[in-house]
RNA sequence: GGAGAAGUGGGAGAGUGGUUGAAUCCGCGCCCCUGCUAAGGGUGUGUAGAAGCAAUUCUACCGAGGGUUCGAAUCCCUCCUUCUCCA
């Protein structure tokens, strides 16, 4: 959430910030009048319980002494009835302003570049230089069924459209990954944590994906508890409404967990191969941490991803995302695109982000700096999607045969001598 | 699924209608004393919001939400969680 307090003491900054990220200027100017509403109807609230709560401290001693109470039960009565319109008025506003500043993004830092959409992205560097082949590079749908790695229609016939099965070395592939990434990671200093798969109304609040993107998210008939879109929801909540001790920071994790998505917005994209699926698996970062550290844990965790891609020998690319590509809840976001040769570009494999204090204040994490409760910073980042990293490895290990080679970094995971 | 019990501050644990935001102990912070494998004394120590340069003051919060009452951590209702017993 938007600092409240920034937005009245520095509304013109805020605004310029927000209306990079396409925030309207009605909307900010609305934010404002409701603070300013709410604030106005807590005084009044306030005002008049004081006087509630002292009559009626003098109507204890009234009685104790013995004094006549009528006089004194009517004022308080006539007093009562304003005290209840008042907190009514100033629940109605908490409620309005609350909904409004819960769907308002975070600022985009400074460096984050102006811009539309995807193309606007700026690239910061290349990693590897991918393969020439001396055949057309098929695409991994094909090759994957060529090998009997994976079998989409069978996915569809156990659910629906966007599901696949993974058979045999497919299968194995994906568990190594995994385990592969885990390790890499706790070796960097992530501590690995196993999470639900279900999480609750408060837990998508503080990480952001509540309330504005329901409509993406598989809510269970009938209860309050959502499948997790990604680990980042779980991980990061782990901590919500709690107040750290300084020596506890930074407090770096991994979880692996399965992500599901409705993709409500991406009807007749990706509708072939495992690149967009509704139910895919992740191997995650996340990072709780003290303001000023954050920008040296990003690093650390972009190039964690990027280390994984290179291990792997994977050609791959680092992407600054520009204003308009930006996540809801990210100040800044790197995103990491691994080369594809069957479909001759680079597409988006991991995702990390610096959301500063945008999910603390959400989900009220804090830590004690000095006598002082200060909100943490709040870091995540893929690492990495492994159906996009299977794929990935899929079209760029192939032969002209269809044939793949295991990279060797895996043989280990798969019990194949080096 | 049925019956019962409980949910209080960092922890333990008092508190059954009126200066109780909450005794006490432990832990932790600061100060003092002490020269020897240590202990003792003093003092402070929840969160959020509002007003103020500040001292400070006000409001809310004792699992969550309602209710009764002039007034609720304390009584009533609903829900959640935990524990025990039964199936």
């Amino acid at each position: 959430m938007i600092d409240l307090k920034l937005l009245q003491k520095d509304f013109a900054g805020l605004s310029t910030k927000l209306m990079r990220k396409g925030v309207s200027e009605d909307i900010l100017n609305e934010l404002k009048a409701k603070n300013e509403t709410f604030k106005t109807a807590k005084i009044a609230f306030e005002e008049l319980q004081a006087m509630r709560n002292a009559m009626s401290k003098e109507f204890g001693v009234y009685k104790r002494e013995g004094k006549d109470i009528n006089e004194l039960k009517q004022r308080i009565e006539a007093n009562n009835v304003k005290v209840d319109a008042a907190l009514e008025v100033q629940r109605e506003a908490q409620v309005i302003l609350e909904s409004l500043a819960m769907s308002v993004p975070n600022m985009p830092d400074d460096l984050v570049p102006d811009g539309k959409d995807e193309n606007d992205n700026i690239e910061l560097k290349k990693v590897l230089t991918p393969k020439e082949f001396t055949f057309k590079a098929k695409e991994h749908w094909e090759l994957a069924e060529q090998n009997g790695w994976i079998d989409f229609e069978r996915g569809v016939k156990l659910a629906t459209s966007r599901f696949s099965v993974s058979f045999g070395m497919g299968a194995r592939l994906e568990r190594a990954l995994i385990n592969f990434m885990l390790d890499f990671n706790r070796e960097r200093g992530f501590e690995e944590v196993s999470v639900p798969a279900l999480v609750n109304r408060a837990a998508l609040e503080g990480t952001g994906q509540l309330p504005k993107f329901e409509d993406d998210l598989y809510k269970m008939d009938g209860q309050e508890l959502f499948l997790i879109p990604t680990a980042e929801v779980p991980v990061t909540n782990l901590y919500q409404d709690e107040i750290l001790s300084a020596d506890e920071l930074p407090k770096k994790m991994t979880a692996y967990t399965s992500c599901f998505r409705k993709e409500a917005g991406a009807a007749g994209r990706d509708t072939r191969g495992m690149i967009r699926q509704h139910q895919f698996h992740k191997v995650e970062l996340v990072a709780i941490v003290k303001p000023e550290e954050s920008e040296k844990t990003f690093d650390e965790m972009v190039s964690c991803a990027s280390d994984i891609l290179t291990a792997l020998e994977l050609p791959h690319r680092l992407v600054n995302l520009c204003t308009g590509d930006l996540g809801f809840g990210a100040a800044h976001t790197t995103d990491i695109e691994v080369w594809l040769p069957g479909q001759d570009q680079y597409r988006e494999i991991s995702s990390i982000s610096n959301t500063r204090d945008f999910q603390a204040r959400r989900a009220k994490i804090r830590y004690k700096n000095g006598k002082k409760n200060e909100f943490v910073n709040t870091l995540n980042g893929s690492s990495l999607a492994v159906g996009r990293t299977l794929v990935a490895i899929m079209e760029n290990n192939q032969n002209e045969d269809g044939s793949i080679d295991i990279p060797e970094v895996l043989k280990h995971y798969l019990g194949m001598g080096v």
